[in-house]
DNA sequence: TGTACATCAGTGAACGCGCGTTCACTGATGTAC
DNA sequence: TGTACATCAGTGAACGCGCGTTCACTGATGTAC
């Protein structure tokens, strides 16, 4: 029932939200041009005026899910006092429950890698996500944002809510049969990793 | 200049094995049945007496890899003390290794999961991988195995393993310019995660 | 305000390709006597 | 030891399909006068 407009408007964003959501129903690897099209209500040579391939496509989807996952660690920082380890705890609830909120997205963001490598705007993207939980260890520890064991300990946490997202979607948490309390597991692993003896 | 035999002799393997090489140099998704005939040598219709179809192929290479990586897992602990902080970095290490020699095997082992959710020899072969590091565990705390705490500090250390694998494939750390000793870096972990306080 | 025309968004049909899978077959092998 | 025959491993050609992409086109829109 809706007016067949010729135009779409902004085919765009029509379209890379439609390709978002094939992303999340079906997965990354699965995306076709042909059922973005159609969900988006245009024909299959549509897309081609915006996205010169399909790689052009995915990566729209992968960028602004970034975007989103900024935001989602961002607002969960915020709810806690800056370098606290109640913060810390906050944005790796963010991280896991981003990645099980949008599982296709999510994989989609970490298996661009190879075909895009070193895509500047994503490698930018991907730093300033990072930053959100540096800006926190650097004003606990007082140190810059760029030193050495700043970036250690950043990056053990972030491998930490990396793994547990994984083992989530995955499903290999279930298969151990294995219950647990994600906010628990987080705050104990905040805990281990920031604490300096 | 190797003499055409007709029977290939043992095909079955020739396959899995022309099969991981391929998943290891082009990624899971990209193996084709053509091109793993024809590295085994034979037309693209005699897999077929072997493997149903694609995804069995595939299975049977994630199940030789699963072995293999608890393989390594066992060796890795073995150089230790049962239930030591050094096995327990130990065959955290096999683990990263592990993931980075094969990342392909790897990352197919842990992508099955949606198609073959709940395949029962897969399932059973991942049980018997973490295994080797709640023997460890149980040992160090003299608990069961299968007691919550040994599962949740299992589930924890798997956790790290895994993250820091699948950041260093997909060359997470390399992009956010971060230099790591992976030995140091597996060994605070175990450290932190061990303790009791 | 109305008309003429350039611009550009989206169409529809078709393409070529590569892939997974099937099927009737043929060549090799092992076994019974 | 030699022959006849059943069994089975692997062939080769073909299929159908779905996909990404192209191209000449047409319908809508905005702007100049």
């Amino acid at each position: 029932m809706k007016k067949q407009r010729y135009h779409h408007g902004d085919l765009r964003a029509g379209l890379t939200e439609a390709a978002r959501l094939l992303v999340e129903e079906r997965g990354p690897e699965r995306l076709t041009m042909s059922l973005a099209s159609r969900a988006a209500g245009v024909s299959t040579a549509a897309p081609y005026r915006y996205f010169a391939d399909r790689d052009e496509l995915l990566n729209a989807v992968a960028l602004e899910g970034m975007e989103r996952q900024r935001e989602a660690l961002e607002a969960g920082g915020a709810l806690h006092p800056l370098g606290s380890e109640a913060a810390v705890t906050a944005i790796g609830l963010a991280y896991v429950n981003f990645a099980t909120r949008e599982r296709g997205v999510f994989r989609l963001m970490f298996s661009l890698t190879r075909t895009h490598a070193q895509h500047p705007e994503m490698l930018q993207k991907g730093s300033d996500t990072f930053d959100v939980l540096l800006r926190n260890l650097a004003h606990r520890y007082a140190l810059p944002m760029d030193d050495p064991a700043i970036l250690a300990r950043g990056l053990k946490l972030w491998t930490f809510v990396h793994g547990l997202s994984f083992l989530l979607i995955d499903d290999k948490v279930s298969a151990m049969s294995i219950s647990l309390d994600l906010h628990d597991t987080l705050a104990d692993a905040a805990r281990r990793f920031l604490r300096d003896d």
